[in-house]
DNA sequence: TATTGAACAACACGTTACGTGTTGTTTTAT
DNA sequence: ATAAAACAACACGTAACGTGTTGTTCAATA
């Protein structure tokens, strides 16, 4: 038999948890003292560990006393939600996550906070993970959009800072002659990403670079926009007249 | 000039919570009528969005009204500091799916709650993921518990079902005859799965091979243990002597 | 202009899983 | 017997609102 101190000491749960858990009854101590102190057995101390297991697991108080309380329960039916929610909750971090380095890029390389464009990205990593490439829905099949989301589930950090860098040194020198070293050189930074990105499938690529040209306001493959595509397409022609 | 019931219905924030902002002090309108309803100016739904747009990116609304309020603010460390919880959090969720997941193939194969084995689980994934594999430092070294790690970290939903479904085949039938053909066939099963996490990195499981027969109570690997390591080693030397 | 219905302000209580602090009582060690 | 430690029971606080109530103001209609 444990008082209520040493049931803290040996677990880790605070005094006023067990207080907690007393109250609601999530786990009554089995017998008390003449004086009214709780006394824990080792029946109790096991419920607590149960409990302790499906905390951990991520059910609520509430739900952990459903499950221990019913005799025949449906377990594999909890932890099926339990898994459901997680992998929701780990999509949602992920999407989060790309949204935060967004920002994070666009002020690095920006060096001020660009609103219209963190509404942009939040706005954009808002929808569900699975709609946010149907903006391509016009240009693309099925079969093609889940490539792309495909592509933009697998960039890393690296990835995505280096796009964006490429792309805002693009913006940099949106106005410098398309003939120019300089112009070809960035232009190649930017192939260069956007083959490692997609693995070198330069048909899927180029089945990409008409819906790109029409591209206003949409913040997939952000932050690029109508004018560095034109600016790619105007050093395209001029290597190509070049030669 | 907005009235709160417009400024709801254009953003999809709710009264009560635009109430809400209003009371701590986050967005307060700039204007009231004569009988103190309140009204939101263009420069009040820009604030709002800015607030909806952190709120997005996981900042808590105190951290928000710190955010909004200072002129010349550290975002890059705001930002930082969201992304690092993120990734913890991240972990978090995948240490706990796997637990799940476990916990999950346990009833599934065991076809009943096994408390201990919940509780080995639960304390195994517990731990930091970096110190998870700690308890293999008197046999490997420090490279080659990162590798264990890496391995660990990109095993499939359906390699974990794989492999528990080998162990526990060979747990129900842990007494049968090492030389029979179905002795045999519950340590292909089970190699076919080690090879295939382990990319063939044949090397690398025999130097492992070692501490997995000192194997007690320790998790990882769930659900493998003396007894199983035992089966194989049995398996493996009637084979030879077949040969 | 009076009326009536909709919108609104202001307030209260509920939510989760406890942390923190208080007062009065019981247990334990001396 | 006494003092210190542990304890029970209670209250209030947390974050970001949801829900519901009462009394007031606004807007549209007769």
């Amino acid at each position: 038999m444990y008082t209520i101190g040493k049931l803290s000491k040996n677990t880790g749960v605070t005094v006023r948890t067990l207080d907690y858990y007393d109250e609601i009854g999530l786990l009554n101590p089995s017998s008390k003292t003449e004086g009214g102190h709780r006394l824990y057995s080792e029946d109790d101390v096991m419920q607590l560990e149960r409990v302790l297991a499906l905390k951990y697991m991520g059910f609520s108080l509430d739900k952990i006393k459903e499950i221990l309380g019913t005799k025949a329960l449906n377990w594999q039916e909890s932890i099926q939600q339990q898994l459901d929610m997680v992998k929701r909750e780990q999509e949602r971090l992920k999407m989060l996550e790309q949204a935060l380095l967004g920002v994070s890029y666009s002020i690095e390389f920006e060096e001020e906070v660009n609103w219209p464009i963190i509404y942009r990205v939040i706005q954009f990593y808002h929808q569900d993970p699975e709609e946010v490439f149907q903006e391509y829905n016009h240009h693309l099949n099925m079969e093609e959009i889940q490539k792309l989301a495909d592509i933009n589930a697998k960039m890393t950090e690296e990835d995505i800072h280096k796009w964006m860098e490429a792309i805002y040194d693009i913006k940099r020198h949106i106005h410098i002659d398309p003939r120019s070293e300089q112009a070809l050189e960035l232009a190649q930074r930017w192939l260069n990403q956007a083959e490692k990105m997609f693995e070198g499938d330069e048909e899927f690529m180029e089945d990409l670079w008409e819906p790109l040209q029409d591209l206003q306001e949409g913040i997939a493959f952000y932050p690029m926009d109508k004018e560095v595509v034109g600016f790619l397409q105007r050093v395209s022609e001029a290597h190509k007249e070049a030669k």
